[in-house]
DNA sequence: ATGCAATTTGACCAACCGGTCAAATTGACG
DNA sequence: CGTCAATTTGACCGGTTGGTCAAATTGCAT
């Protein structure tokens, strides 16, 4: 029913600890990738079409459905293939460091995140708007057992009078929301600022204001 | 080439000052909006369909096109006819009114707008996030002209050692940020914070938030 | 109750969409 | 260079989509 990629001649050489890949297909599955982040990004998972895809990985519709069997397995392999570097700077909240600068240094990790890879942020900005049908079940366990962990850990500075008094899984919320912003509502932030690069401002005005939030005073 | 929607029988009765449209017709487009809103809202525009519309408003898809030349036609009516009530809360925000109270106002306003119409936030969402093809014209001039109005208050306001000192157009986008997130990420945020109600802790969280930033010390 | 405008519908259409398939082409290795 | 697997392609398919149209039905003012 499902045309596999290729038994491949994976084996033929046993012991080997080589990738079961051609290079052809590293190449052309990255550029499939980079064809659809574009394309899903933009026009939404709906709004996309195998076409655009291929069009812009530059390989014919067929040649396309060679490496993924379907339009929803492209969309389901962008978004677990990023869901690792989206929890990261999450992950890296070390509670060994001081409260302040470590949570500032998260919203920062976050806002670089926006700035260097909109796209993705959008990717999934679009994933949640719709329901998230497709991530729905990683949100329920990755990402619940991630924050209840890291709240925790805020909470606990808190208590501790390191931080202000604060709700931990609201003031994730609060830097995910003040960041991702800046990538998803990219055309509406520039609008209203003008010429001046959003991030750079962003920066500053974030900085100072999770400073004021959560500093003890 | 388009079939209008109806001469009407308009100026019959020349002087009067009733409005334009039929009973019916005021039912039926009532009905299509409310349809539209719910589904281009989870769908987005290119995940619609008119069938999709049309059955959830209850009538034939020719029936639908009746009243509506066409999907952008009705995509673009919603959208237009819901931005005044989108800008009204930043309208509101009173140069006569006290600085940290009138900016808590407003993040409150916007709050409940999110909570009270979070179809409606996700459709601007969706629209924003590809690029907003067709509110783009409104973002460059309703937009920032009333952005710009109102920064320059707030910059006032701090100017004056009123509130802290920030940037206006940041300290406008960080309420947007913060409110909308609830509507537009709804599932993400309830998948986190598990069974309170998120508006209910948003409240309080963003209330110190914003106290905590503006307020001078 | 009748006449005309307003509304509704079924049948239809061309374009497009996701996906298939057999056949052709290319790449790599002995 | 021969061979076989890996890759690529054009032609095609059934279903859906946005949209049209002529005809039927309904609402309403007289």
């Amino acid at each position: 029913m499902r045309r596999v990629p290729h038994p491949r001649a994976a084996d033929r050489r046993a012991g080997a600890f080589e990738v079961t890949e051609t290079r052809i297909q590293t190449r052309n599955r990255a550029a499939i990738r980079e064809a659809a982040l574009e394309v899903f990004s933009r026009q939404g998972f709906g709004g996309a079409t195998l076409d655009a895809i291929a069009g812009e990985a530059g390989l014919s519709k067929p040649n396309l459905l060679y490496y993924y069997p379907s339009k929803e397995a492209i969309y389901e392999d962008l978004l677990t293939g990023l869901l690792a570097t989206w929890l990261d700077p999450l992950i890296a909240l070390d509670p060994a460091g001081d409260p302040v600068e470590e949570l500032l240094a998260y919203m920062r990790r976050k806002l670089d995140l926006s700035r260097q890879m909109p796209r993705e942020s959008r990717l999934f900005a679009g994933e949640i708007l719709r329901g998230a049908p497709v991530m729905m079940g990683h949100l329920t366990w990755e990402l619940q057992r991630l924050v209840s962990e890291k709240s925790d850990l805020i909470e606990t500075w808190a208590a501790e009078g390191r931080i202000a008094p604060v709700d931990g899984r609201q003031t994730i919320i609060s830097i995910w929301a003040l960041t991702q912003h800046y990538a998803d509502f990219d055309v509406q932030v520039r609008a209203v600022l003008g010429d001046t690069d959003p991030f750079d401002s962003a920066s500053t005005h974030l900085d100072a204001l999770f400073r004021r939030m959560l500093s003890v005073r």
